[in-house]
DNA sequence: AGCACGCCGACT
DNA sequence: GTCGGCGTGCTC
């Protein structure tokens, strides 16, 4: 047993450059077996208390360099992160130029985002000896008859002024606080909302003192419910008397009273049970028989839900020899990254699923990572009807409490698997065996938000941690991926690559055609359907079987735009437009929150032809029910799924044939898997072509890949039409003929000259200012001190020279969004490649410009293989 | 990030 | 003369 002191070395919430260090705490003795690496403790911190998260424990110096505080309390009797996490977060913040507490806290749910709250209490040395917990005094005579007692002269005495006189403000005050003990801060200003001098004044003279405790925001999950105001024989005795013309009312009281050992009653079943409005219960509660209040109720996503049970599929002979590879490399317990491109269709998800079974029986757990958007019902379906409740699933959809206890489950060891969205990656399993990442190229991996993190990058570096085994799977990788696979560079991260090129049912890749829309115009067809792809819809629809039809635009948010002018409602605060909200029929700005309504003429040039602009799926929607009457379409877009749940009910009616048509944007490309499923048209293949984005045609190609590979999954053949205005664009051309190998050849080849990813990496810098000028001049300033810098250590400026330690800064330019909040912003784009360490040096640089005196109000953010550039 | 200390304008 | 504006400096 250690004898001397221990110090704990802490991270502080307090997300400032300043504070990006570990700070030494004394560990008092009675929570000395319990503060460990990983640990969340509440700390003094100055004039405050914080959350802190413990990096080491350490023997305390003898002498001590400097006087330390003592922790103050343990926030978690089991440590929310562990030591392999706490790790990852310092690796994290180096890698993607972020405070250390950023990293730590993206890794715990939100829930345990502790804040100090403060409380006020009646100062020790004025307190009574033996008070007692509620000692309720409710009037004047009544306090000063406790004043006059022998514990209350210390306090009656504090309560007088030089003058010998007291204030009744103050009695009244303090006699609120006596009567709690504790009254949260926030409480007693509410309480007393023109005396926050007077409070102020007692706390200075020490008749009040002030605590901070750290205060879990644990979203509780609550349900209304209704209870009776007043008591049983009252309300018995209301019943009598109740007037004819409340006939509703009446039945609720009745209702209530003869459940009454059952109150509070969840009001959905009051109102069911009755079948009574909620506006009989509202005139109950004004006339004071009853109250509605929210009660927490306990919460299972997926409670009541049964889940088919399934075993394990027979493997073809190609998801044979996958599954064996990775098994033995399971086997060996060492670190493994690969590659798994397997055609839409191949049955890469059986392949996870017996290597889960693999790694659980060797008593290690498993993550799954799948995009948010194809976390669906059918998805989550597969994993619990194999691994039943052993399973834990995260998705932005469950509230907090949801989450958390769903986190928990991992944490105590109860669940073996998780599967989730990118945040998953720091599921806390203990002995981590396997990380699956599906639909490897989604860019939905990258982190916007600090910390910009690659959910790949950190499974991978989780996993070399673990010595667990990571599996990226596409039908179409990403270019970084696949070029990190084929070229097996010296990387020793670099994924090892598996083929799965053909269909496990051992149906064909459906036929794709390419409807050239220029040449419809030319045939006088002026209709968004070329006349293939109306034929073939058409013709489904005499079969009975369906369609999907998917409108491929970038963005998804509604904006308002003047028909006669061109005006568009833009935010006068940031460059960009409103979005409009349909539920509060206003137009907000998604960046800063300024809104306004919707108006009704166009303030540029009084036109009345002033309409919204949105996906564009209404316009479609309401064209096919122009050309064929009476067709039955599930239109699945921003506007129709923001709703709970409404995802899950519109695929239903579709899966259960109540619809002919599903409409939608991206959502409905991934992963759904529907059997009468014969046809799928593209409306407009290459919009996403022109944007100002070096992976456009990646993007295209992934997407008319995904999409193409919807249809004809099961017995009956799939067609797919597609319309292009492009059609010639290689990235058309090769999706149409499911050709992954030939596109990344002729891809690769304009990335190599134009010196793009992967033959080299990117570094974004943001600047912003409320100065044009002020900015310009310091991003130019970082952009010159960054080049020379890289100079000086012997790193060329031209990526085309031949050699390897090559860094190059573009810019500054304005950013796309060139002001939000009224900064104004200007960006400088950072190509390297080699073995340096570009991302450190252009930290530093900004570092330094940020202390420097003349960019007092600049901020700099850096995102590390940006994968949105605009 | 807070919360203090510290130095210059509009008011009793 | 004071209250209070927010510039800058520190937190084990």
């Amino acid at each position: 047993m250690e004898t001397g002191n221990l110090v704990a070395k802490v991270i502080v919430d307090v997300p400032a450059k300043d504070t990006d260090r570990t700070f030494d705490y004394l560990i008092p003795d009675s929570m000395r077996p319990w503060i460990e690496p990983g640990s969340r403790v509440a700390v003094p911190f100055g004039k405050r208390t914080v959350q802190a998260f413990v990096i080491s424990v350490v023997p305390a110096e003898e002498p001590p360099k400097y006087r330390m505080r003592a922790i103050q309390e343990l926030l978690d009797l089991v440590p929310p992160l562990s030591p392999d996490l706490v790790e990852l977060g310092k690796w994290m913040s180096e890698r993607y130029a972020c405070n250390q507490i950023m990293a730590l806290q993206v890794m715990i749910p939100t829930a345990l985002k502790g804040k100090a709250e403060r409380y006020i209490s009646i100062a020790e040395q004025h307190a009574f000896a033996n008070a007692s917990p509620v000692h309720a005094i409710q009037d004047p005579d009544d306090l000063q008859r406790t004043m006059q007692s022998d514990q209350g002269e210390e306090l009656e005495w504090a309560l007088l002024t030089d003058d010998g006189m007291s204030d009744p403000t103050e009695r009244r005050i303090v006699s609120f606080i006596q009567e709690k003990e504790q009254v949260p801060l926030q409480q007693l200003s509410r309480r007393f909302p023109e005396e926050a001098e007077v409070i102020k004044a007692l706390l200075r003279r020490g008749v009040l003192q002030e605590s901070q405790v750290i205060k879990d925001k644990l979203s509780k999950k609550t349900m209304k419910a209704v209870d009776l105001a007043i008591s049983i024989d009252k309300a018995s005795a209301a019943l009598e008397k109740f007037s004819a013309k409340a006939q509703r009312q009446r039945e609720v009281l009745a209702f209530l009273l003869e459940r009454s050992e059952f109150l509070p009653l969840p009001l959905k079943e009051v109102l069911t049970s009755l079948s009574v409005s909620a506006a009989t219960v509202k005139a109950l509660e004004d006339k004071g028989y009853v109250i509605t209040e929210d009660v927490e109720v306990f919460r299972d996503p997926y409670r009541g839900r049964r889940f088919k049970p399934t075993e394990p599929l027979p493997l073809t002979s190609e998801q044979q020899s996958v599954y064996e590879r990775i098994v033995r490399q399971l086997d060996m317990r060492e670190q493994g990254a690969y590659l798994l491109h397997g055609v839409t269709g191949s049955g890469k998800t059986e392949v996870y699923l017996q290597s889960i079974q693999r790694c659980i029986s060797q008593n290690r757990q498993a993550i799954v990572l799948v995009p948010e958007i194809s976390l669906t019902p059918q998805m989550v379906e597969r994993f619990k009807g194999r691994f039943g409740d052993q399973v834990a699933v995260m998705h932005s959809r469950l509230s907090g409490g949801e989450r958390y206890d769903e986190w928990r489950k991992i944490r105590e060891g109860r669940v073996k698997v998780a599967i989730g969205a990118r945040s998953a990656v720091f599921a806390p399993f203990r002995e981590l065996g396997l990380i699956i990442m599906d639909e490897e190229h989604e860019t939905s991996y990258k982190q916007e938000e600090t910390p910009k993190y690659h959910a790949r990058d950190v499974a991978i570096r989780r996993a070399h941690q673990h010595g667990a085994v990571v599996i990226l799977g596409s039908a179409t990788p990403s270019l970084e991926s696949y070029y990190a696979a084929r070229s097996q560079s010296n990387d020793e991260f670099a994924p090892l690559l598996l083929e799965m090129p053909t269909r496990a049912l051992g149906n064909t890749l459906p036929e794709v055609h390419i409807m050239d829309m220029r040449e419809e115009l030319r045939a006088g067809n002026r209709s968004m359907f070329s006349r293939a792809l109306h034929q073939g819809i058409a013709e489904r629809l005499e079969r009975k079987e369906q369609t999907v039809l998917l409108l491929n635009r970038r963005g998804h948010s509604t904006f308002v735009m003047c028909r006669s002018c061109g005006y568009v409602a833009g935010c006068p605060h940031c460059d960009i437009s409103l979005t409009y909200h349909q539920r509060s029929n206003n137009l907000r700005c998604h960046y800063c929150g300024y809104s306004e309504p919707v108006p009704q003429i166009c303030p540029e040039c009084g036109s009345e032809h002033i309409r919204y602009f949105g996906t564009g799926t209404q316009r479609v929607e309401e064209e096919l029910a122009k050309l064929f009457p009476g067709i039955r379409v599930v239109r699945m877009d921003v506007d129709t799924t923001s709703e709970k749940n409404a995802h899950e009910k519109l695929l239903k009616q579709f899966r259960d044939k109540k619809a002919d048509v599903l409409l939608g944007t991206q959502m409905v490309a991934k992963g759904l898997d529907f059997p009468d499923v014969t046809l799928v048209g593209v409306i407009t293949a290459d919009s996403a072509l022109n944007l100002p984005d070096f992976r456009a045609a990646e993007k295209t190609f992934q997407l008319l890949t995904q999409v193409a590979g919807r249809a004809g999954r099961h017995q009956l053949p799939g067609e797919v039409f597609v319309q292009s205005y492009t059609p010639e664009h290689y990235s058309v051309i090769h999706a149409s003929r499911h050709d992954y190998a030939s596109f990344v050849r002729e891809e690769l080849k304009h990335r190599r000259n134009l010196h793009y990813p992967p033959y080299c990496r990117l570094i974004l810098v943001t600047f912003s200012h409320e100065q044009l000028p002020v900015l310009v001049r310091l991003a130019e300033n970082y952009s010159a001190t960054l080049q020379g810098r890289a100079r000086q250590r012997g790193w060329f400026g031209n990526m085309d020279r031949l050699t390897s330690d090559v860094l190059d800064i573009l810019g500054p330019v304005a950013s796309p969004i060139s002001r939000i909040k009224n900064r104004y912003r200007f960006q400088c784009m950072i190509k390297w490649r080699g073995n340096i360490d570009a991302i450190g040096l252009a930290q530093q640089v900004a570092d330094e410009m940020a202390e420097s005196a003349q960019a007092q109000k600049l901020l700099i953010s850096l995102d590390v293989d940006p994968q949105m550039l605009m």
